[in-house]
DNA sequence: AGATTAACTTAAAACATTTTCAGAAGGGTT
DNA sequence: AACCCTTCTGAAAATGTTTTAAGTTAATCT
């Protein structure tokens, strides 16, 4: 999981860093406003946490333009306890919840898992492709002959296959989704696990392939029967 | 739409009024459970959001009286987070929904929607799956073989598990939901507690199993027998 | 064709999560 | 005070996932 904060006390920045890598996410921190705004559109992130009062351009901002932008990245904004109006037009600005400062650690986990969770979940619960389909509330993947539950980690390849059907995915890119940045892990875990997800799609008996891109990546193909 | 909102806490309430209202809400504001009362009797409401400590009455006790007076009007209690056994009495005295604090705003408006569109569903008082069963009104997990009385944690996971039958729970959201954000308890409580329901569940001789998936959550599935 | 590189497979090792238990702490009741 | 019950902790064992490592196959290039 992506995420870009952009908060722009040094000292807090750097604790919910360190915080946040620590509970598995990749960071991107920012410290103004216009810096939000040019990494968010420059990048795919799962999800944002601004500060209301930044130099430069301020989060209702950032998100006005967001949207505006056509992108709808799951927003937390961080006000504090002052500035309730704030937080108010910031809902209605389009982000997607708010927390005051201060806040417990545990929570600002909790809103991130929460609006990170609502997005795909709630819109599209699940994904389908030909004869093989996922489903996002029980992790299982099925096909003509049946079901399996998959693990997390393929479950989190098999889902970007599905949702980007029509884009070869590279490598690195399924290492900073489901791995994330300072993952140690060798580029060979993506090929075992694509591996055993070609022998699960398989034994499902679905008409479904996870075709390699040499030099690329990969890209879900239906076979031909 | 027309809305009472009965909460205590100046600030919250501001805030809130003022986001229903930015929906299209029309809000009146009240700050005990005695205004709450007197304003739900003397006009017509969509829908009512109660905090459940309050002043003068409490939102448990407003339900009764406003049930007792033969008013249906779908109400939304708030609890905080250590009222645990209040929000079941909350439920169980006559009203439609509860929402833990903190919450997002969004869920907020979700769950408003929800209850102002459809009347009969938190009536129901209590939860099938398969040839499991649990009385909400009375904490009674019954199967075949009998049935048992749940503790209060117990009672909160199986509910969660019965409700969202057909979707993976996660630890953390057990965490979240039943022990809620300021909890110091390891994550072990959760896995204590499946522990001591799926003892039950055998007992009873439900063909039921709570199903671990790993790095997931948890899910309930059907046993074949 | 042969060399070179990228991709794949497999099994075992390493690691993490889950299960279960026993016991302790705390509340409430008799 | 003695008891029962719920809840929580810590630890050891069980089980599943993830990663590593090493060998194999396939594609591409000269």
């Amino acid at each position: 999981m992506r995420l870009l904060l952009a908060e722009d006390e040094k000292m807090l920045s750097e604790a919910l860093v360190e915080m946040l890598t620590h509970n598995n996410y990749s960071v991107d921190a920012v410290y103004n406003g216009q810096d939000a705004i040019d990494y968010l559109l420059g990048a795919e992130y799962d999800a944002a946490v601004l500060d209301i009062m930044m130099p430069l351009k301020d989060g209702i901002q950032v998100v006005k333009e967001l949207r505006q932008a056509g992108k709808n990245t799951p927003v937390l904004m961080l006000t504090a306890k002052s500035q309730i109006e704030d937080r108010v037009e910031g809902l209605d600005s389009g982000a997607d919840d708010y927390l005051t400062k201060p806040f417990a650690i545990k929570e600002l986990l909790a809103r991130i898992r929460a609006i990170t969770r609502r997005q795909p979940e709630l819109t599209n619960p699940n994904v389908t492709f030909r004869d093989l389909s996922l489903s996002r509330a029980d992790f299982l993947l099925s096909g003509p002959n049946g079901e399996v539950r998959l693990a997390n980690k393929e479950y989190q390849m098999i889902e970007m296959l599905m949702t980007n059907s029509r884009q070869v995915i590279s490598t690195e890119r399924f290492m900073e989704k489901v791995w994330g940045y300072e993952s140690e892990a060798t580029i060979n875990v993506v090929w075992v696990n694509i591996s055993s997800l070609r022998k699960k799609i398989a034994e499902l008996g679905a008409h479904v392939q996870i075709k390699a891109a040499r030099g690329v990546g990969y890209i879900l193909e239906a076979t031909d029967d």
